[in-house]
DNA sequence: TAGTGGTCTAGACCACGGT
DNA sequence: CCGTGGTCTAGACCACTAG
């Protein structure tokens, strides 16, 4: 199925969380209200529900309802989740390097597949802000086998992700993080605004996507003075 | 409902995983042998693979079935699980401080409840160890209101949620994890192994309970030169 | 007691993978 | 084609919260 059910409920809830048309503490209509108001039935409407409470959007109380949670102001990247979405409106992005035919980094810390290792590797990197302070730099590796005309290509509202499913039909499906804590080398540390000596966040994640030829590799590096990186579960 | 169905078919598939019983890449039964096996509808055996997925313990593939992963050599600290749990039979565990009366850390990075900050707090501390090389120092602070006579207390098993689980009938229902790159102090550098000027990752942890008096805060300073932070998400 | 979320049943149809 | 997992229906009973 192309446009499940759950997947309406599921953005029609978070946008009314993200638009502040719930507000934080307040919650949302019940269960069997949903149910109605969308004409499914109460598998539908949980199923959208457990996707919010995993996505840190929402609490559960038995026998009161579900309430919308306070949202973390430090970084959530440890989901699946883009970096746009998992900060809100103040993000910004600039390009370090647009993507470009390059080596595989040696930066790379999860083993590339052995069927990437031997393909064209496309890299691309950038620069993150929250309210215009450089947060975080984000390098990315993938294979170019499943990206015919990638380079060049504007971005579909600013996002990798969003090209990645409305130009090339492609979805995450999920990912792998490891965490360090390290140094980054001058040239980060100078666009990071970061002191010698100061440690960064190291965050390697590895995608997986619903197209078995893909496989993004990420390297994050944060200054974590300011904003911590965030993540939650519940169950 | 005290035991659903679908805790011990998720138990069931998890002890064959750890116990080896089903090697890396090795498919599961099928859903529906599983709910021949059990005695349960496919919603009840879904409901336990979801969980199992969530976890990192397995993958999906549509139209071929579910596989086991292979089990990340990284700490799996981001979850609610305990540190036993997730990093498996290498792991150690050290009292640097029993459970004692204590002031509330002043290094807890998570903002306290007020409910929380006007009651005793008990505080303890642990060293882990992986293969005998330590990793990590884990402070952890709670009010004491929930847990009469923890003092003094054995850990059932060593684990300290066990200890909640199985002696006061709390269970972990969520948490939030904020992460840094920073240094420790000289005491926690030693206890470490750790030369001075090498950054750690600190985790702050905030847990919720199924008891509303209970809230627990840990700080967590790791090591994460030869064991990185892993962390996986799957949709 | 009424309303909420938590669990579960017994079906159904669809999309994907491999034969 | 069959077996797999993905989505969904239309119910049911239970446990928790609050008036």
């Amino acid at each position: 199925m192309k446009n499940p059910k759950y997947i309406k409920v599921l953005d029609f809830i978070k946008n009314k969380i993200q638009l502040g048309e719930i507000e934080v503490g307040g919650y949302l209509p019940s269960e069997n209200e949903l149910c109605l108001h969308f004409s499914v039935t109460r598998t539908t409407v949980r199923k959208a529900l457990d996707e919010l409470l995993k996505e840190g959007f929402i609490e559960k109380q038995h026998g009161k309802g579900s309430r919308v949670r306070e949202r973390r102001k430090s970084l959530g990247l440890l989901t699946v989740k883009g970096f746009s979405e998992a900060v809100g409106e103040n993000a910004q992005t600039v390009f370090i390097q647009k993507p470009v035919v390059s080596d595989w980094g040696i930066e790379i810390n999860h083993e590339v597949n052995e069927s990437d290792k031997s393909c064209q590797c496309i890299y691309f990197e950038r620069l993150r802000k929250v309210n215009d302070e450089p947060v975080m730099i984000e390098k990315n590796w993938m294979s170019g086998k499943a990206l015919e005309g990638f380079l060049n290509m504007e971005f579909t509202e600013g996002s990798f992700f969003k090209t990645l499913s409305r130009v090339y039909r492609i979805e995450i499906t999920g990912s792998e993080h490891e965490l360090r804590a390290g140094f980054a080398n001058a040239k980060t540390n100078s666009l990071l605004n970061i002191k010698k000596g100061i440690p960064v966040l190291r965050i390697s994640v590895k995608f997986t996507t619903s197209n078995p030829q893909l496989t993004i590799y990420s390297e994050l590096f944060c200054n974590t003075e300011k904003y911590p990186v965030g993540n939650s579960y519940f169950i």
